[in-house]
DNA sequence: GTAATTCCTACTAAACCGGTAAGTTATAGG
DNA sequence: CCTATAACTTACCGGTTTAGTAGGAATTAC
């Protein structure tokens, strides 16, 4: 029950993306460079957030990544689920790829559902630009 | 981020028990063919709950396990715990265990502190009790 | 043309997951 | 005391995922 690496990075290169939102392409090598993350590993997880439309990329010199929208309108959740796959906490609740035949007699699937919505309305509240800004508190966004 | 099979089929015993409540011991025999889960697999799964005083245990003709507590009086989340180890989404929220470098400029702690609370929160509130009961809905306790 | 940069494919060591197998110890009933 | 039952213990194992590493191809600015 772990967020992986990639989720987490991710979310650090978009902060640090949100940080030096210039307009401007940001090389890979400098993200990497004050983040201190692998950027071979980085390119792996900067290439799902570039196919999902979370950024742009452009090759060559003067190239790089940056954002495609406002910082404010970046949802953590959105990242994490583009990285993490999904961020259901049972794979039965992962309609319609998964069907599980016990699902009519499970007794916990309607709490495994309420998790799942109490993760995902916390994470939806929360922007890049909120973790940017660096003004949270562990309890502001229990909305 | 996934609940894993023990976590899961944990909560199945503990509801199992939860319904044949009657003071006798229930060999895990039966407990896993109810459950249709591996009586072998079941064995360890179980063994962290006695550990853990969740269950009492019995050896011998007549023996089994059976509930030390009333259903009503067992969160999911502490029976969760146990078995998945902690819920906390990532490790540098499992203090003193675990103490990450970075925590003093990380802008993403107070945020993943958040998501524990609020996952921890919520499992809090539902009982093995209610479980059993099977009455939940999705939203009922989000509390 | 050259340097910079993304993009793509393949590989790998280690950990974790979901079990299986075999045998040991304790208990109840006859 | 004997036997059946059932928990307990230890060891093993194949498959998947994680967290990278390596090497090169394609694209772009100057």
């Amino acid at each position: 029950m772990k967020i992986s690496t990639r989720g987490r990075y991710a979310l650090r290169v978009m902060i640090d993306l949100a940080e030096h939102n210039s307009g401007e392409y940001i090389p890979l090598t400098d993200i990497a460079g004050r983040q201190e993350i692998s950027e071979k590993y980085l390119e792996s997880i900067v290439s799902m957030l570039s196919k999902s439309g979370f950024l742009m990329s452009l090759r060559g010199k003067g190239g790089g990544y940056r954002l495609t929208r406002l910082p404010e309108d970046y949802s953590v959740r959105e990242i994490l689920e583009v990285t993490e796959g999904s961020l259901a906490p049972i794979a039965c609740l992962e309609q319609p790829t998964n069907t599980c035949p016990r699902a009519s007699v499970c007794k916990s699937l309607d709490m495994w559902q309420g998790l799942y919505d109490v993760m995902r309305d916390y994470l939806s509240g929360i922007s890049i630009a909120d973790l940017a800004a660096d003004t949270m508190e562990p309890g502001n966004f229990i909305i």
